[in-house]
DNA sequence: CTGTTAGCGCATTCAG
DNA sequence: CTGAATGCGCTAACAG
């Protein structure tokens, strides 16, 4: 009954006592930290293997002060964006021997407060948070007490505190640059509450293409909603209820996109005849739905790889002093939806 | 310069401190674990929020022999199957405090038995695990030392290893009499190379049902690669040239289906006309692909929710000495590609 | 080349 | 109602 075999976890102490040696010496044939007799060495290992001990990473961090550990605070691991964030974090911290530890927060700022402090508690060596709140008084709170944090999103940056994120000013112009070089008039915009993070950049820079475009921007054509499937098809039939509809309406997110799509369906609209619809993030479902959708790549991936990348160089110390802020450019990928 | 503030985490000598207190007394303010008076627990309270004292889980961890983690392996946290599994398991799991460690292995052996060697050696309270290959002996270890284990997916259950999975065989079976009821007549299946697992066993229901129905089964027609989007668009490519195709595939999941769609349209054919496809999990872009996807639904969330349960089950406990065996019942979804 | 010891931060037994 | 002391498992001085 392999399930109740509480057979101890075997300790440094076990294997001192069984080889005959001193928990130092076990020690440091384990960590090379210094020379280690051959015979010992062999003797030690041998009966490493026999009791099968592994050094709990537990004392070894307590003792070290580094857990290897590092958090990952996103709104939802089921938007395809961020498992790819995730995936490119294991990807360059992985063989830094590092682990990720991830919590969802469906954006809800108590949940995301809740989270950050449960990391704190856990002594992590770095966080990457993925946020939409504008003040993150435990984020800064985790910065103060020396933890490495990466911002994802692009939120404006803070004093002493690396970003990560793709240039969302540039991406909200560019998405909307090319809706209106394709002739589109009446662009409206479907985003989150927040007024900060990359929803709240994304409209900024949808501004400044109505502006430099000589068009008029209109208030009740930018909806705040949840950002998800189900906000995304509210927005969307709001925006369709409206006495001017919009010809074409750009959505904060792939995710609510496909909400978007979903309401547009459900009024026995055409996409992108009736209405265009345009995404962001160009998550693979994008390139699969019908009409394929138009929408604007960040490169994921690369991202989490950035963040890791970011966080080991403050954890080795060869991190400039000043916080950095790594931006990727954006680019519209021209589909069927707009 | 908040990153640079090395501000050392202050510990609970340092509130005792402050206090004037013992940090005995500090400790059972915090764990209610014997009585202190007003007038102490209100000062103690004081200085815990003026220095921002955050109890250090590491410390708590190795005395109380507990970290309140648990690891998640999984092959990929790209394939949109997991992170709903992630998802289910930390919606039952924040509640009791715990966090989810999770690692992608691509199904690679070696990363796999790291990976769970990391988790053993970082002392997770639970070990939920889904792997492709036959062989789990660090997984074994992992049970032995006595952490609960849960396996996730349809392989033979080992003696006290609970298993949480669909119910692949009748997965299988369910799957190929819907193709066999829609007249298809000349059946393939796409499926990964291990033969073991999920995977495995709907193939083995796949063929119960082809005997039960009277129709030959052929090895040729049952195609091993690796199970990802590309995988399944060689081993669609490998089917197509055979110069008795089939007339219909199933894949061992979606995103299999998804790269034999790929190879379908390349190839010039239209789904289902000139071949049917059928997928397996019904992940969300299951019902977005042109032709949608036919697939078999098996409650991912749920599935997660259940391996959460199982395992503050274990530890609390609460649950019977035998190894439990989770199933879930499968059930196809009719879409357009099949 | 090897051993003794202190201490990382905390919960808990034993002793007031 | 409160404290002192011990040990969880490990690394790194310090001392041979």
């Amino acid at each position: 009954m392999a399930q109740q075999g509480r057979r101890r976890h075997v300790s440094i102490t076990d294997v001192a006592a069984q080889a005959g040696v001193s928990i130092t010496t076990v020690s440091h044939v384990l960590s090379g930290q210094r020379p280690v007799s051959a015979a010992t060495t062999a003797k030690v290992r041998q009966v490493i293997a026999e009791l099968g001990y592994e050094p709990n990473q537990l004392a070894r961090g307590l003792r070290l002060q580094r857990t290897n550990t590092v958090a990952l605070v996103i709104p939802d691991i089921t938007n395809p964006f961020y498992p790819l964030i995730a995936r490119g974090l294991q990807n360059v911290l992985g063989p830094a021997g590092m682990q990720v530890l991830v919590t969802s927060t469906d954006a809800d700022p108590a949940a995301e407060d809740a989270a950050v402090q449960q990391m704190i508690t856990r002594r992590v060596d770095g966080l990457a948070f993925a946020g939409y709140q504008a003040d993150h008084r435990r984020v800064t709170a985790a910065a103060e007490v020396g933890i490495p944090v990466v911002l994802l999103g692009g939120r404006t940056a803070r004093p002493g505190i690396d970003v990560v994120s793709a240039d969302d000013v540039a991406g909200g112009e560019i998405a909307t640059e090319y809706l209106i070089t394709r002739a589109y008039r009446r662009i409206a915009f479907i985003t989150g509450a927040e007024r900060v993070g990359s929803p709240a950049n994304r409209v900024l820079g949808y501004r400044h293409a109505l502006r430099a475009a000589g068009m008029p921007y209109s208030a009740r054509l930018v909806v705040r909603e949840e950002i998800s499937r189900d906000g995304g098809a509210r927005a969307m039939a709001r925006l369709l209820s409206l006495r001017q509809a919009p010809d074409a309406v750009l959505c904060t997110n792939d995710v609510t996109a496909l909400g978007a799509l979903d309401a547009a369906k459900d009024a026995g609209l055409r996409v992108p005849r009736d209405v265009a619809v345009m995404g962001f993030d160009d998550i693979e479902i994008a390139a699969l739905t019908t009409p394929a959708l138009t929408t604007v790549s960040i490169r994921p991936l690369e991202q989490g790889e950035a963040i890791g990348r970011l966080l080991l160089g403050r954890l080795d110390g060869s991190a400039p002093r000043a916080a950095q802020r790594i931006l990727f450019d954006p680019a519209v990928v021209p589909r069927e939806s707009a």
